[in-house]
DNA sequence: GCCGTCCTTACCGAACCCGAACACACGCCT
DNA sequence: AGGCGTGTGTTCGGGTTCGGTAAGGACGGC
């Protein structure tokens, strides 16, 4: 469980009640480490502040649904801010609560939302052969289970999540490291060698020339 | 099985999705209509929208449980009408859906809250050779009983309920522990050799580098 | 005070990532 | 066609991180 909120009263008060239900709760202050959390920390649900300085709450969910993580997000609302309600339920909130609200309201939106999408179908990434459950992060190709090492993983996510759209290596470095800027070294090149390996002769990754990579068209 | 509910095309939405699973539907459009379809028809279970014409769900609600009738009732209440929502599992609703809900997630919820009061409540959760039983606390591998200590035992829980979806640490500390966030100790670790040593050969839990633990197989 | 359970720490082996080095492919130019 | 430069494929060893495990101490129940 992670709350985002850049009060720190209304934060502490938020984990304890949360905590009492038995959640293990890690607090984030502004939109950034929210998202580098929620990398890091795969937490069950978010419970997710829209008045955030700096890059705000909105932004960060849509940063979160744009880069396929469906974690719930239950939203925290100021009462005069009906848009940010409206436009977080668009961008894919799970629900909402309005500020002030009572803790023990907020507890039982998120007990809601968790067993709500408990039995929801997995997240599946599949191209040709290949199936990447990213809820198992597990891959199969034709079937058979082969086993990744996490960066193999991340970079084959980043692959599939584009869908045949090139990728340069920046691009690729930025997504499945977390941001680290690339600065010239052929690490990309080597895991992509990996994991068109581990891929066999079915491997659908090809090279753009002085550009970058692309899966083939499907 | 009792749908109480005035929009007639909803209504019949509910009525095709849970006769599907083989339920008997019968229809009510108002309060009262409803109160005396419970007292005739005795219906294992019912949905109950709460903004009904004239007498409320809530109301109804109220009205049988002040009555001693303690059939299972599904709330449909309307996504801004939170109060409701609260209030109706604290008049006794067993549980609730927010409209718009998908069938399939009613049919869900109805089937869970069955499964929940059925005579031999007895949760239990199996994996290949693993079968825990959650009433009596106790583990079975292969047939033959193991001892858990008590967080043992919590570990193999929140390991079994996920069903093959990678569990982080921290998540695992949040489920087995109550609360306690991972401060980066190797606690975890230790008690899951612990149970893999417990379970013996045929164990099913996996390590996800970099990640956390998951179940084997499907 | 003994015993079981739990948590921590420390150590070791293994897995993994990176960068460099070298070999190869492609495309352009003459 | 051949050569050359740039970009890419692949291999390999060092250094680091990560997880398994064993041992010791804290806490609480009996």
């Amino acid at each position: 469980m992670l709350v985002v909120e850049d009060d720190p009263a209304i934060a502490e008060l938020e984990r304890r009640f949360l905590a009492r239900e038995g959640f293990g709760v890690h607090l984030a202050t502004d939109g950034d480490a929210a998202l580098d959390a929620v990398r890091r920390l795969r937490p069950v649900a978010v419970v997710l502040d829209v008045g955030l300085p700096g890059r705000d709450g909105i932004s960060v969910l849509t940063a979160l649904r744009a880069a396929d993580d469906w974690t719930p997000v239950v939203l925290a609302t100021a009462r005069d801010e009906e848009v940010d309600r409206v436009l977080g339920l668009e961008v894919g909130a799970d629900d909402y609560v309005t500020k002030p609200f009572s803790p023990r309201e907020l507890v039982a939106r998120v007990k809601a939302i968790l067993r709500r999408q408990d039995g929801r179908p997995r997240r599946l990434l599949e191209h040709g052969p290949v199936r990447l459950d990213l809820d198992r992060r597990a891959l199969a190709v034709d079937g058979a289970a082969v086993e990744l090492t996490p960066t193999e993983f991340n970079l084959l996510e980043a692959l599939l999540a584009t869908d045949g759209r090139v990728v340069t290596r920046a691009e690729l470095m930025a997504e499945a490291w977390g941001q680290a800027d690339y600065s010239g070294t052929r690490t990309v090149d080597v895991h992509v060698a990996q994991l068109r390996a581990k891929l066999g002769p079915g491997c659908p990754i090809e090279t753009v020339r002085g550009v970058g990579y692309r899966l083939a068209g499907s």
